[in-house]
DNA sequence: CCATTAAACTCGTCCTCCGAGCATAAGGGG
DNA sequence: CCCCTTATGCTCGGAGGACGAGTTTAATGG
């Protein structure tokens, strides 16, 4: 390990961030972006080049001039292997400098063991690591439920108890990178989606209960063990109300199936997902009325956000969006109304989340992406070949 | 304006980074800290100590081997005013790079008006300006009230309408950097008080409602136009309750003075600071029921922004301080039950803070200082001095 | 076919950081 | 009191990135 110089691969690194952030960019572009020079850029792009990070193929000419070149992951450059768990499925993808998904895997689980899930997942790693070898330089899981420090500390929907996710890559040599799906599908937002370009974005999905995260710069506020985000459980509902996560009144509790079960006087249903959507096709007036509730609540907790972190944009996926969409005036005005004052000359947009189904992967491997970009990663990278 | 050379002053920035963080640190410290060799320690002081950005002087020897040096701030060096406007004074100090407070100023005012008390703030800023010339960088100014791209938006306890403080240092030609005042004494928390060394802190401030931010890395997050943190205005009351910032249901209404008021049946106090302390002093079954009451809706909401951002430590000040002493048990047990079952385990310490009466004018001077000690600043100052 | 345009390439120079070797200023044991 | 140990500062040669000026190249358009 010879310590890093300072300072060696830092133009290395802001070319590929360039390229993991706007894939497909010209060299051209990338120099202008990051005010290079083009002796600069003809060197740094030639190093790249020399240690596999990157190639050139020509750029369709725009115009005059010289035509100038695509960026574009090499061959045998670095990749990362994403992994989306769900409550019944899983998918995952290979992917490599500029973020394009390789490979896409999807498969339902056959069982639902925490054990044989992980075993599965682990099969996968193990393949991607024959087929790739050397490349693959991380892996990065999305899960639905609180991680800290690798660890799944709790998975309503799973309905797992504390476990240590690390098995996945154990003895592969490859490290690990577990999130929160609703903190990574953010993530996706905040680079490539709704929120792109965003200094303060809040992002939220509701599937069962409520997840969401704070982006800054595209960075997730994480907390101090990766457990941040937790939005659903701050206290904006009724404080009698126990939640399974062990407080009181939590917001969870207002704007899901659950929520409308009760408005309906139902039991609470197995499966909440269906059921909202089973509720969201009733056109009678107890289900709207039920719906009306939750939007409501929905609109005044994302405005208390709005208030709280003055987001440039708010992005709302799962449930949200439909839920939004049966009731937009009750959301407008439910959002408008929680305001501060001085918000609703501009309130910040509330945006349905684009990349809606592989969002926790695609955020999975951005923050993946994130690491292989950094300055010691190259070094690493680099020093390793040779 | 030449370009800055990429990475010129990097290191350069990274000590004076350090002397601002940990004051009177010396050269040897800061080289362990930057893993630094020798050599390029001996050559980066040389450097600032030539553009008169820092001396040294011999540090008082510990234990064998050769002595080092203190670093310290060059007596011809950089220096910004800091300015804390309150309600019923301000207070400014002039800033060195160590973040040492000289020349110290408190002056109640003797108009409320808002061009009066801006007149004064820019009499000072004009001294400062002939005192320290050139070597005056910045006006680093902490208000209370929600400010946004240097216009303060409201500021209830001051009574102020929309007003661009920009006329603070208009003319004098040095820039102006303006805040609200308890996301600045989060900052003095983070970087040097109770939260130093958290990557994730949450502050929080009772004095007329509730302010306050959260840190990432000492960073405040300010939002999309720096009205971030208005913690007060989350929707943790009773919803049917209309809060003055024009929303409902508003955290705020239930933690200070006119929340009491409510609870002893009188009407809301002229001054709800000098209200509560009364209050605290009453020793009769209905005042501890009020603070009780009160209490627990701090605790509960402390709890819920835990939950939402995984903090490594609170930091609370003002008010919160005599209210939570007033009945620790009370907010303790509010705080536990609050919190998501897997954060009882370790749960993040509630802390006092500990630059109470200075922190806004400590956390102005130090995101000044931010921009000083930035390479481009370096480097502009460099320029300038030749 | 040639002027125009935008971009890539070449090369000399500057600057920072590094590391090895040397110098220096303390403490402490004989 | 001398000298060894220890931690640090200083000197200097070398490596390597970034810059910028000048040159070359590959397109468009008249």
């Amino acid at each position: 390990m010879t310590p890093v110089r300072r300072g060696q691969w830092q133009t290395a690194a802001d070319v590929l961030t360039q390229l993991t952030r706007r894939p497909g960019i010209t060299r051209a572009a990338v120099a202008r972006a990051l005010r290079l020079s083009t002796g600069s850029a003809t060197e740094v792009t030639a190093r790249l080049r020399d240690v596999h990070l990157l190639t050139e193929v020509p750029a369709p000419s725009q115009g005059r001039g010289r035509p100038t070149t695509v960026l574009q992951p090499h061959p045998q450059g670095p990749v990362v292997l994403a992994l989306d768990l769900r409550q019944s499925s899983w998918r995952s993808a290979v992917v490599a400098l500029d973020g394009s998904l390789q490979d896409p895997q999807y498969k339902r689980h056959r069982s639902r063991r925490a054990q044989v899930v992980l075993k599965n997942l682990r099969r996968e790693v193990e393949l991607a690591k024959q087929r790739y070898g050397a490349r693959l330089q991380m892996v990065s899981l999305a899960v639905p439920g609180t991680v800290r420090d690798n660890h799944l500390m709790q998975a309503p929907t799973l309905e797992w108890v504390e476990l240590d996710l690390a098995q996945v890559t154990e003895g592969t040599g490859v490290p690990l990178l577990a999130g929160n799906d609703a903190t990574l599908s953010g993530v996706a937002e905040a680079r490539t989606g709704a929120a792109a370009g965003a200094g303060t974005a809040v992002h939220l999905i509701i599937e069962v209960g409520i997840g969401g995260t704070l982006l800054i710069d595209g960075v997730p506020a994480q907390g101090a063990s990766g457990a941040g985000g937790e939005y659903g459980h701050m206290p904006f509902g009724d404080r009698s109300r126990p939640c399974p996560c062990g407080a009181r009144g939590c917001w969870d509790l207002e704007i899901d199936g659950r929520a409308l079960a009760r408005h309906l006087k139902q039991p609470t249903p197995d499966d909440p997902v269906a059921y909202t959507e089973e509720v969201l096709r009733r056109t009678d007036r107890a289900a709207r009325a039920a719906v009306t509730k939750v939007v409501t609540a929905l609109g005044y907790g994302i405005a208390g956000l709005v208030n709280a972190h003055d987001p440039d944009v708010v992005t709302v996926g799962g449930l949200a969006i439909p839920l939004r969409a049966a009731a937009e005036d009750t959301f407008t005005e439910a959002y408008l109304s929680g305001l501060m004052t001085f918000h609703r000359g501009a309130p910040p947009p509330v945006l349905p989340a684009t990349h809606q189904p592989d969002g926790p992967l695609r955020g999975a491997a951005a923050l993946a992406l994130d690491h292989l970009t950094s300055e010691p990663a190259i070094a690493a990278w680099v020093a390793n070949r040779s």
